[in-house]
DNA sequence: GATAGTGTTTAGATATATCTAAAAAAAATA
DNA sequence: TATTTTTTTTAGATATATCTAAACACTATC
């Protein structure tokens, strides 16, 4: 039997936020890493470790970090998928804005229903990756994992293409369709700056810009 | 400033159960009503009722019965609406059957984004009706109301056309599904047994059956 | 108008999810 | 290795939403 559709909306979000910060169930997580990235305080983070322990969706000893069970994975990469789906859905057939859709998908990753997100995928064709460039999982928790690195560990000199973005900040989806960069995008990296890692690009080809680190780590290219 | 937004999903329910149990707002709604309608205990309505009144989203006098006010009523009548159109998406767009639909409303109607219902509603053509025939008020609450009469308040030799029918019960619809009556659907009252209220009705002018009082209360016609 | 019965509210308890403050364990440093 | 610092856990409190049991308030009946 199994717990899918147990959890509540916040054990959820946990799992979800475990799945990440272990790069994908590879690492072990701290209590002050995840009380970080939830907003909340390390102590409530114990509190719902052992729970969530207590469940078998996660691993834990005291002191020791945090990890997804093989369970707590398969219910974490069902959540982003449905999280991932529904922001296909929103840009494409709602015509929101890519930096428009993570906040209600937040929302929408929890709504319990196998046949509404089987029927969705339907809808939508069956996308493989979500309008940031980020795979969508099947429902076993399967996905292509394509070679990617990010912009800021590329050499001067290399050219690549765009293949996904860091999705949940608004400001900077603004700041992408200001320059002009989405998925799809060419650039080549003409010089990087030793002092702060800021680089200097060049945008299908055409316009030049500089981009600071900050911006560099959160662009994926293929 | 309105609290719109600011209940919980609990809250939101319950209002919603209020404005129906009333009538739309007519009457004021029992306690043990509402306890039964909540599927929970008249001790857990009345707090709940004091918690609403003191957010002031309902009007309430200890020992009266309750009633939404007129900020809870417009907060119900947009959880209405949203309940209303992801039904519509639902059967429309992603092909469930009309009794598959209510429960997953039912979730998604406490979904909160403003622009993913403005979006919803134009992508889905601006519906004035959900798949059961309710109509589908506006973002001020708004929705006009056709004159309709349950089926089982007819009289033999009326003939009239089905415009909605109950929709929060499975196997009821599925029922209607088998014997052939849907939205449009002409039915002509052919006799009424007095012993306990069933009817003889003709379907479309073809088949003739009989159906329980129980049915006919939950068929409207006009 | 007293009394029995029904309906409603309150009191007190449980479960979840959070917090602050204190204690305990692990890691870093002297 | 001993001490300090950081990290993590536990203890105890708060807020929501629920329950059972008991008290209270209306209503109907004698
Ligand atoms: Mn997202
Ligand atoms: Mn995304
Ligand atoms: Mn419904
Ligand atoms: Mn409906």
């Amino acid at each position: 039997m199994t717990l899918t559709g147990m959890l509540s909306f916040v054990e959820e979000n946990y799992l979800k936020a475990i799945y990440h910060l272990s790069n994908s169930g590879e690492e072990s997580v701290t209590t002050n890493a995840l009380a970080e990235e939830m907003q909340t305080t390390p102590a409530s983070v114990s509190d719902m470790i052992r729970k969530l322990s207590k469940k078998e969706v996660v691993n834990y000893k005291k002191y020791q970090g945090v990890n997804v069970s093989e369970e707590g994975k398969l219910i974490a990469l069902r959540v982003i998928r449905k999280h991932r789906l529904w922001e296909v859905f929103l840009v494409e057939k709602l015509e929101f804005n890519w930096d428009e859709v993570h906040d209600v998908a937040e929302q929408l990753e929890h709504i319990k229903s196998p046949l509404l997100i089987q029927r969705l995928d339907e809808f939508l064709g069956f996308p493989q990756y979500d309008p940031h460039g980020d795979p969508i999982p099947d429902e076993n928790g399967q996905f292509t994992e394509s070679k990617r690195e990010p912009l800021s560990q590329t050499q001067i000199g290399i050219t690549g293409v765009v293949v996904a973005v860091e999705d949940s900040g608004t400001a900077f989806l603004k700041y992408l369709d200001k320059v002009g960069i989405s998925i799809g995008t060419k650039i080549t990296v003409e010089d990087i700056i030793e002092f702060d890692g800021s680089m200097d690009i060049t945008i299908d080809q055409k316009k030049s810009i500089t981009v600071s680190q900050t911006v560099a780590d959160n662009i994926w290219l293929a």
